[in-house]
DNA sequence: AACGCCTACAACCGCTCTGGT
DNA sequence: TACCAGAGCGGTTGTAGGCGT
């Protein structure tokens, strides 16, 4: 990409961390691209000497960097362990399924997928995902597509245009779930490649979750179904009378705890319904004493969402902020990690 | 060939968090 | 408890190189 910088720049680093006495120091350091005698400078040093503090590394081996600099350069650049290259569609996947469940939190994504830095995925998704996704979603807004009086719903046009809309970071959540099938509907699997997954909060805040991606339906359901503590099947989602009708929402007013709430209905895709095999089938299950309150089940064994509900372990005004989730243990059980094969 | 626009990405910046004193 | 310094994070910027005209 950028040529070296050979020449380099003495400026001042704006470091605040920099100790204002060392002015003259300050003086020396370099700031802009990385020569490669200061790359083979740090790279030694820290083979040498592994990680430490970083001002020290960056004084003790020779460098007229910030220690923050140098820092940043061996996480993001020299770095043994580090992967070059493109990204794989198994890691975009992945990037594309963590992002809807932790957002920004670059650091954390990037934990997941070995070998590669915060930096870059975070580059990776500003420059190339959303470009993307903002791409499919326009073209599937079409003036002949949302003619349709249901585009309104953002819902809807979240879920049919691609596009991914960040999960507010608070309050309460409703997760609605989108399947262009209905209980009728014979279907390939291709068919399946608009359905999402979204949560909702009480503001009408979208996000996907998790985005359910042409050929990773299965995949990321499975997820799914493990955060949200799934057990079998006993029933395919219908539609409902109103707005999210058509395209089949369950709306479920309020996710949390994952493992232990009551009072959350169990989602998930199977391989195949329970009847016909139908391997796209959505299939949900009922996990609240709530239930029939949300859904009925008719005498198809068919599920359908009749009423938003109540609360049971969380009274309505209590929110709850992304931040307390137990993101990790959430991650932990989600099957669909390990089919990165790196 | 020259020019301008676009894209990818390295690096910077500013902020928060954390641990030590 | 307050303060400080270092580490870490996410947002943003700058620019080399690709690409189209």
């Amino acid at each position: 990409m950028r040529k070296p910088d050979h020449i380099g720049r003495e400026k001042v680093c704006n470091n605040t961390n920099i100790n204002n006495n060392n002015t003259k120091e300050m003086l020396k350091l370099r700031k802009g691209l990385w020569s490669p005698e200061e790359d083979e400078k740090l790279m030694n040093y820290m083979l040498r000497n592994g990680q430490g503090c970083w001002t020290d590394i960056a004084r003790n081996a020779g460098l007229q960097r910030c220690g923050k600099s140098c820092r940043l350069r061996w996480i993001n650049y020299l770095r043994p362990d580090l992967k070059r290259g493109a990204f794989s569609p198994q890691e975009e996947q992945l990037i594309i399924h963590l992002h809807s469940i932790l957002g920004n939190r670059w650091s954390q994504i990037a934990a997941r997928l070995p070998g590669r830095t915060d930096n870059e995925i975070k580059n990776f998704w500003n420059s190339t995902i959303k470009k993307r996704l903002k791409v499919n979603n326009i073209s599937k807004s079409s003036p002949n597509h949302s003619k349709d009086n249901t585009s309104l719903d953002p819902c809807r046009d979240v879920m049919e245009g691609g596009m991914f809309m960040s999960m507010h970071d608070h309050d309460l959540m409703a997760i609605c779930m989108e399947s262009s099938l209905t209980s009728t509907t014979t279907t390939s699997s291709s068919s399946m490649h608009n359905s999402s997954m979204i949560m909702k909060d009480r503001d009408d805040h979208f996000g996907i979750f998790p985005p359910l991606l042409q050929n990773n339906i299965t995949r990321d359901a499975n997820a799914a179904s493990s955060l949200f503590n799934v057990s079998p099947c006993i029933g395919e989602i219908g539609s409902r009378g109103d707005g999210y009708g058509d395209c089949g929402i369950l709306e479920v007013p309020y996710m949390t705890g994952m493992e232990s709430d009551n009072n959350k209905v169990a989602s998930r895709v199977t391989d195949g319904d329970a009847n016909t095999n139908n391997p796209t089938s959505y299939m949900f299950e009922k996990k609240s004493t709530n239930f029939n309150n949300h859904f009925n089940v008719d005498t198809d064994g068919k599920v359908k969402v009749e009423e938003v509900v109540g609360y049971e372990n969380h009274w309505p005004g209590e929110s709850l902020k992304m931040g307390e989730w137990d993101i990790e243990g959430l991650l932990a059980n989600i099957p669909s990690l390990p089919y990165l094969d790196f």
